[in-house]
DNA sequence: ATAGATTCAGAGAAAAACATCTGATATAAA
DNA sequence: TTTATATCAGATGTTTTTCTCTGAATCTAT
């Protein structure tokens, strides 16, 4: 299906996006989220369990309860929730599924794919949430909806 | 799962710089590309079919008869074969799944991201099978296996 | 204390992707 | 003409991903 990360992780880049344009501190329930970026309740749920679970949220239970940021936004790069999430498989393998593909034996776009590879790599690191935030502030994130 | 093209889609282009590895006009079974590129034989009859309607390969029945390519090994680019399995959702779609990004609105990683993803398509249209198949040939295919 | 709102945890359902099976049809060679 | 070997076509099965449900446990405010 031509993809690159999957459902499960664009919700969390979303959903952490979003925690990053609240005032510090302040907690965020899983119905604002999955309302303002339409996204299934209880899915969204399970994505924010997992990152709480490994420490890039923090949660609350009962009213007023709810999810934040467990890092300063600055410290939370794409590729922190991508790892947590997808795991880093699309930096090993060849783009082609060739399975014999490698420096020794290199299919046709090897050394072009691994380019494109480091590229979007480091577009990953280097990317926080603070940005991702405020690039995404316009319409005061009100827009976004499918 | 971080991909990029589906299983449908790897096997796809193995099979066919397989066949572009072949003397022009002989045919090649199922049995033989299932068995050399360690693609489970139906699925694989069914990725093959589907080229065949596509105009990328052609085919014949009965003994000595199997699938070849449909057009010079140079005319087919890897787009080609993409754009028929897949189709051309990952040229489109913002990487990080945002739903508003846009020229417009766009995301922090919006324009980088159109850098590389036109760096892939640019890549996926310029090569083709011909040039892939010689890239390959080195142990003769015969360690392509998984 | 109690009530209400929330996350947490695990099971379960639905959809999509991946893979297999079976019978039909075509074709080449004996 | 018969037989063996292919693809073709459509149904079926399996696995993975996506999404839902339910019943706790936890916390806040009244």
């Amino acid at each position: 299906m031509s993809i690159i990360f999957s459902r499960q992780c664009e919700y969390a880049l979303q959903a952490v996006t979003y925690l990053a344009l609240k005032p510090a501190g302040e907690m965020t329930s899983i119905k604002d989220l999955a309302k303002k970026l339409d996204i299934p309740y209880h899915f969204l749920g399970k994505i924010l369990q997992d990152l709480v679970y490994k420490g890039l949220l923090t949660s609350q239970k009962g009213p007023t309860g709810g999810f934040a940021l467990g890092l300063p936004a600055t410290e939370i790069t794409l590729f922190h929730i991508v790892e947590a999430i997808d795991g880093v498989g699309f930096n090993t393998n060849c783009v082609l599924g060739f399975p014999e593909c490698s420096g020794k034996n290199p299919c046709a776009v090897h050394d072009s794919w691994g380019e494109y590879r480091e590229g979007i790599y480091q577009m990953l690191v280097k990317r926080n949430i603070a940005e991702m935030a405020k690039a995404m502030k316009k319409p005061e994130y009100t827009a976004m909806r499918r």
